[in-house]
DNA sequence: CGCATTTCCTGGTAGC
DNA sequence: TGCTACCAGGAAATGC
């Protein structure tokens, strides 16, 4: 649907300070050529006159939504884009935790999340060598570091807690301390939990909808996250939880005892 | 540079 | 009912 269009106008829905949608002056004229995507960002290059000058990097944060051909006026709106064909392109963000900005192509230093990111989690980078490669450089919480984006893309709070839970891995260990025998476990994990989140198209706790506006339903097949006091589905002790690197943190302490 | 902590932001909710 | 206080988290900024 957007691959193709021309971008005709692009502007604010209301004047915004910071560095959250930077460069719209700057889409006026240029084609967007694809939409890729980048671990939880989507990465549109784009051509004026042919000539790949600009990427557009949309990141939805917690509660962006892209919507073509969206309602006359909705809540929260933050970026209209005018593309040919009579469509139009909205951004709406009710807290602001998204991005929708231009960089230079290829150029992405000013998100240094996208610039380090680790390989795509259900690609073929994601080896467990890799990861056991990964996870040696850091003394950091192995979820705390799992959020960086760095040793894997695309892995966040609820994910990283579900996986790490059905490895038996306790999340405050420190990455390198990640014993040898739980690391392939914990990839195959992440990718697991990662491909039946999207199978069942995503985890639906208040407003997240897909594209069509549905809801998802991996929240039925949470083991940990949102459960604490709850019991283990594996071992019947409660749940806890704790706070990790400012994140909310649930694991089962018999099923992911501390080393 | 690595790592820990703080900040951004607002809808939802608990408590009074 | 209406108010205040607090919580949620992805990534960047800040502080060491």
């Amino acid at each position: 649907m957007l691959t193709g269009r021309i971008v005709l106008d692009a502007r604010l829905a209301e004047a915004e300070p910071g560095p959250r949608y930077r460069g719209l002056d700057l889409l006026t004229g240029q084609v967007l050529e694809r939409v890729t995507r980048r671990g939880k960002f989507l990465v549109v290059p784009l051509l004026r006159n042919g000539e790949r000058l600009n990427d557009l990097i949309i990141h939805l944060g917690m509660t962006g939504v892209l919507s073509l051909v969206p309602p006359p006026r909705p809540q929260h709106l933050r970026v209209l884009l005018g593309l040919d064909g009579g469509l139009g392109l909205h951004f709406t963000d009710a807290r602001r935790f998204g991005r929708f900005l231009l960089t230079p192509a290829g150029d992405h230093s000013s998100l240094p999340t996208l610039q380090a990111m680790g390989p795509e989690p259900l690609g073929e980078g994601f080896t467990a060598e890799a990861f056991a490669t990964a996870l040696a450089r850091s003394v950091t919480a192995v979820k705390t570091y799992l959020l960086s984006q760095r040793p894997v893309a695309g892995v966040g709070n609820i994910y990283a807690d579900e996986a790490l839970w059905r490895a038996g891995v306790n999340p405050a260990t420190p990455a390198r301390d990640v014993p040898a025998a739980q690391i392939g476990p914990l990839r195959d994990a992440i990718r697991a939990v990662l491909a039946e989140s999207i199978a069942r198209e995503g985890t639906t706790f208040s407003d997240y909808r897909t594209v069509t506006g549905a809801t998802g339903s991996f929240q039925d097949s949470l083991a940990v996250y949102g459960r604490a006091e709850q019991p283990c589905g594996r071992c019947g002790h409660p749940i806890r939880r704790t706070v990790l690197g400012g994140r909310g943190t649930h694991h089962c302490p018999h099923c992911q005892p501390s080393l």
